[in-house]
DNA sequence: CTTAAAACTTGGAGGCATTGCAAAGTTTCA
DNA sequence: TGAAACTTTGCAATGCCTCCAAGTTTTAAG
């Protein structure tokens, strides 16, 4: 059975408010637009963007909602041989060496980030969406590894600080308006220095049996 | 000079409203309570709460705020031949080991919490005293051992990130009404494995050389 | 094809945080 | 004592967000 219209319709929607959206914060910035404003650009009342959005802040973050899994992601995908950490670091690695939009590299994203950078509102959403991040995680090492102890948090509290500190490095740089190619040749750099940084015992936790 | 009448007076007004509020958040809740409330509870005008405080949420932070300082103090403070990180574990230690109400331990500590845990405004708020602790422990960090390299923001990283993870844990654990002597115990047990998952690197950074 | 139920949209009213402004009221200091 | 400096206050306004009741549209059953 096809999708109903009415579910067709609901992304529509929602896809063209974001959009809409996104595109103003982009030009004036996150305070100057009002949700009013939103709703006339997108030619829907204000009732029906908080119908779609749990409150203004979502009508900029709504991609970054895939970040919140993609630790846990890299963790559950991990290669027979690897640990947690080793998962990430690979995957980290792959984005960063391919200039990934994924991980900010790319032109546009000193924009996006300005407009973070300036609104306290988003910052807080961002950090929000960093502890599901981590709690997920948390939550998928206790199913990887067994839930005993404090490991599994504390395991996860590493390899999550590790992301968002190459993620904020790569923000702060990409935000001077710098080449995405020598960001990305730098945060490669930075990687290395940051695995130097966390013990053996998380670099070796939750190790997948080679099958 | 004797301090005048005037900074007397604005210092007693501004503990007072902030106890007040402090006293209505506990009582009702952060979000039952609105800024009217307090002003006429304190008995003065809602311009005069806003002339102390920028927002609302620094009514009930208002004593957090030396907690921002705790780290690079903690740093800077250091014995001969400790460092950075031997200085934060030592303090935290002590402060739990002794019971110190600074660091959670103390029966009331559990209200307290709920009202922050139940208030997403007061839980962003105090990520965004962590980022400033942080911020300010990689300047301390720098000023220490150099600013050459990624390494004074990386480690301030990690020794902020074992802090926020033990103070958060003393948090969890107090609001579900536990012994603060027991959560003292096994608080010093997951400092004793957070410590063994710093790696080398990061507990020999910044020591102050013998005198 | 008709029709009732379910789901979506909308307008309007209102609560609350926060800001700006100008008119008092108070404290300081010459 | 009187002007300067600083505080407090009332008032008005903006903007986020919620609730509610009245339409509209889509779905699915008959």
């Amino acid at each position: 059975m096809a999708e109903g219209l009415r579910e067709r319709k609901k992304r529509q929607t929602r896809q063209r408010i974001s959009d809409i959206a996104t595109g103003l914060f982009l030009e004036r910035g996150f305070a100057a637009v009002t949700v009013a404003d939103v709703a006339e650009a997108a030619d829907v009342s204000v009732n029906t963007v908080y119908n779609y959005f749990p409150a203004k802040e979502d009508l900029f973050l709504d991609r970054g909602e895939d970040m919140v899994d993609r630790l846990s992601r890299w963790v559950r995908g991990r290669r027979a041989g690897e640990s947690a950490a080793d998962a990430v670091l690979r995957e980290l690695r792959v984005l960063v060496e391919g200039v990934s939009p994924t991980v900010g590299l790319f032109a546009g994203y000193a924009d996006f980030m300005r407009v973070i950078a300036d609104s306290p509102a988003l910052r807080s959403r961002l950090w929000a969406l960093q502890q599901e991040s981590l709690r997920g995680l948390a939550a998928t090492l206790r199913e990887e590894a067994g839930p005993e102890g404090h490991l599994p948090d504390l395991v996860a509290g590493q390899l999550a600080w590790l992301h968002a500190t190459v993620m904020g490095w790569i923000g702060a740089e990409m935000i001077e308006r710098r080449d995405p190619a020598e960001v990305s040749r730098e945060a490669l750099v930075l990687i290395d220095e940051t695995e130097e940084l966390l013990s053996e015992r998380v670099l070796n936790y939750a190790v997948r049996e080679p099958s």
